[in-house]
DNA sequence: TATTAATCGAGACGGTACGTCGAGTCTTTAC
DNA sequence: GTAAAGACTCGACGTACCGTCTCGATTAATA
């Protein structure tokens, strides 16, 4: 799960032996979620872990690096996909961070998430994953629009990528890490509104 | 440290025996400093510390109610207090975040604020706390800041302290906690110009 | 208990801090008799000792250097002292090998004996504090009575203490560990017996 | 594996068919002598001889029935047979277990028969092995030669099958496994002699 | 001045978790 | 059908930490 070797030689491959069971897998990734969600970061425990999900933790240090990596995927498998059926650039960009919100509002997500984002401040291993999963999903897709918009003239021309991230992630930091406070409704909406104004020419 | 000496009774105190060490408690204080720059907060240890200050493990059980709160403690003793001699609301509101982020741009502070906010997010105690230093350091200077501005007709008069902080806060949380990315130069002054941008009238 | 720093110094000794807990030592050695009765040597279990005996692995760690000597000491805890009112050189020398075979004969001594003489014989550690006790406890006196024997001239002079000690004790181990059949009454007058005609001029 | 000897060592073949492949056999046998000599009966391990003789574990599995039964074959195929030429009866006696001793005093030999005898006291499975052994090229043999000599009146006729064992055989356990003490030259000679002296009538 | 209560360091204690290794079983692929 | 490879669960290894406790020594206010 955490890195797949992809198979890249077109060799034959002698790999003897049984195959990784996707059972088990799925059990730990539960597992997880559960630990993370009942003992936040520094009270996860990968006994536990095992224990609850009926698996040894020969496997799980098997197929993970780290405890960090393991709490990230945990929480990756939990965030849904970006909506479709955005019309205007703002709910484009609402689009991209909706699944985060979504995840942050939802009560077991709630904990989850942040517990997952505690392992990523706090592990090497965990913080390279998590923001290799932030370029993809939300630095690049966030990058196409705004260069668009920025060709159509709607936003000025010296626009920076990084700047942006602050703007329209730093609040749902503040809410989930450090006020603990619930996410309000249409919060996406509201801070790529307040992106795009930031960003007018 | 955690609590002032609380001595709400005005009966008779019959204090014996020696006060509070305040060596031992700053020895202690500056280990833990050392022992969140270099571990983290999941890998941070009360055994350590006790080691590197030369204190005994109950002597820091006595004063602290949590590992949490120690950790709060450590790191708001790192903090400065805010500068003077602001002339402008933008500059006025820059300083109340100024400190925080001296902090973070301080190669130990980095890594002690960075721990210390895990702690707030992953402890009770340990966020509570935290909480409440925001409120009194940031919440309340902010909120007075903004209501003279409203009151002066500079900005509009439906604003919203939480939304307030989100947009003046928020950014310092991502570069520090999910990109780990350095905090560029004047970077308080830019969201403090961002805030007043977005609650103009 | 495994080894005794016997306070050589009579300087004052500026130990602080508890003291060793007699009860819980006591309680792991009877664990450790438990657990070698059912399990014999090499299903001996650390974890399985401090579960039984309510004690923390750290505890044991603490104070033995090794599984082995945790064995010997829980074996040698049960060996009974020498017997009195021995009259002929027969019976002093049976005297000296008794208790050994009175353990060896007891229903629990039989399996804890055995066990601990397989970690002596596995372990170096364990091997050295077993030697140890032989020679203090069987070699020691045997030779005393040897050589007032050949003193008296009952045997000859060229004896030899390790060719004693094969055939004294020698049956014992081939019962107890090799044959594991029960050693019969009256077993160490016989072979003290055989040893003084073996010895004869 | 559990009977034949299998001392010859080929090359290895790649790919054996539906028969017992032999050199796979005579190479986990080699590597448990290896892992006894080096590790002793405690820290014996499967893994380990699977990974030194390149064999799966499920084949050692499939051909002995437990651990010890494997040891003990790695043992006895160690012990060469018995020498011929004798002429007495002490020289025959002798030579009974001159194979033993001849084992237990070669280097490596000595350290495997020892954790093969721990194997054999420590393990049901493998004691009755051993002693089975024990009974075939030891007790019988002695049986035979003793009842010779009690026909020609050499001995006397109320002698012991068991009580002779243990003369003849203790003192090699005691040096073996007790005192870890090498095996003098013509050992077995003197036992012979001594358990003739023994049994005169 | 002697008593006494609070504090300190050191560290032992029962527990839990760490990350690794081994036991014995099972599955997949190759021959 | 046998073998190598290796994944699986379970549990032990020896170490580190947690939070509590006990021990002497030290210190300052009270008697």
């Amino acid at each position: 799960m955490s890195d797949e070797p992809a198979n890249t030689k077109p060799t034959r491959q002698r790999r003897q032996g049984p195959k990784r069971s996707e059972t088990s897998q799925a059990a730990i990734l539960e597992a997880v979620r559960d630990e993370l969600a009942e003992s936040g970061w520094r009270g996860f425990s990968v006994d536990n872990v095992a224990r609850r999900a009926q698996a040894s933790k020969q496997t799980i240090y098997r197929w993970w690096p780290s405890i960090g990596t393991l709490c990230i995927d945990a929480a990756l498998s939990l965030i849904p996909s970006a909506p479709d059926g955005a019309r205007d650039a703002q709910q484009k960009i609402a689009a991209i961070i909706a699944p985060l919100e979504a995840t942050a509002r939802a009560g077991a997500g709630n904990y989850i998430l942040r517990a997952a984002l505690l392992a990523a401040a706090d592990d090497e291993d965990a913080g390279e994953k998590w923001r290799g999963w932030i370029k993809a999903e939300i630095r690049t897709p966030l990058r196409m629009i705004l260069a668009e918009l920025a060709a159509k003239q709607v936003i000025r021309r010296d626009w920076n990528i990084e700047d942006a991230m602050d703007v329209l992630l730093g609040p749902i930091w503040h809410r989930l890490l450090v006020m603990r406070a619930p996410i309000p409704e249409a919060f996406s909406l509201r801070q790529a509104e307040r992106l795009i104004a930031d960003l007018k020419v």
